[in-house]
DNA sequence: GTTTGCATGTAAACGGTTACATGATTGG
DNA sequence: CCAATCATGTAACCGTTTACATGCAAAC
């Protein structure tokens, strides 16, 4: 899903400037599935204009530059709809933490265990994130995606505690044949 | 986890070819956290070549191009150690479904549906494939990180089986607000 | 007879990130 | 006093994908 098209969902469940939709990126619950940096952000709502999908309304500041606040048009309603109807790409699920638990066994011991407390950690970070916002929910969507999380989340967390010991036992290894 | 460091640690299991790394990442259960194309692989392979961390073999072939077959050197696998104990980048997990249930409200009844039952097959075929070799796992991370595979993608199945009345419900709704 | 598998590689295009530039205000 | 928040934007860089080029053999 490009940062357009993420652009425009967010868009339609209200009028955003840049800077916020990288936050809603962030806070909303977004983020475990989708991310953008302002400089893909930026660009992608000034093409969004010239396209015609969103429109600006700039709000002067004083000592800021003035907010630019986009809103969706129509016609850019119709193309995110359409974007959706159209066969999804497939998901990308990127970890570079299972990829080296793959090699678990050429690591040494205590940093493996590391590895784990930390990997662990931050997933039960990223639960607790999700749980201090059940309330913020509007849409049926929302609700179930943040369920969905949740489950995913949860699932894992078990995994790996109960299961981690399969792969600390290993005595600490040099990279040897 | 770029390219390199990938094939790094596949030809930690053995020499392979460029052809064998792709083959490996799509056979081998690799693919659910990691991914790459020929036209990033080859490239790769050859500075990993001028780097000193892999050497190659060719093994000439009537009527097709040589086989070169690559081995991790020493300074390779003092390298692969390396990367994975240094902090790793952190998941990326981007699912276009995911979104797109975000935004159940505005797409057709129907398309939910249609878009949950491909979702749930595709995941099916997934751990189907998964568990077609539960056998070739030779170490203990690639066991450990089998199971884990399998165990989140049957938490997945099983939410999306359990839950999905809750998007589906919709009636057939309009882009409108 | 067409598709799939074997086998390597290049070039252009793409989408995105990172770092930089600018700068006031508020909270710790 | 420093960090974070607000606020937008550009440019260089990066890794990767896609499409192309080549071509035989075996399976369907």
């Amino acid at each position: 899903m490009d940062v357009r098209t993420i652009c425009l969902g967010i868009l339609t469940r209200g009028d955003a400037t840049g800077y916020e939709i990288k936050k809603l990126f962030e806070e909303d619950g977004y983020e475990h599935f989708v991310e953008a940096s302002f400089g893909s952000i930026y660009p992608a709502l000034n093409r969004l204009t010239e396209e015609g999908y969103v429109s600006v309304r700039s709000e002067a500041q004083e000592k800021r530059p003035d907010r630019k606040v986009y809103s969706i048009t129509p016609a850019g309603r119709t193309a995110f709809v359409a974007s959706l109807l159209k066969p999804l790409p497939e998901d990308r699920h990127r970890s570079p933490f299972v990829f080296a638990m793959l090699f678990a066994d050429l690591l040494p011991g205590p940093r493996v265990t590391a590895m784990l407390d930390a990997y662990i950690h931050q997933i039960g970070e990223k639960l607790a994130h999700l749980n201090a916002r059940v309330d913020a929910s509007k849409s049926s969507g929302e609700r179930f995606v943040a369920d969905y999380g949740r489950t995913v989340y949860e699932a894992t967390l078990n995994f790996l505690r109960t299961h981690r010991a399969e792969i600390e036992k290993q005595q600490p290894a040099q990279a040897a044949e």
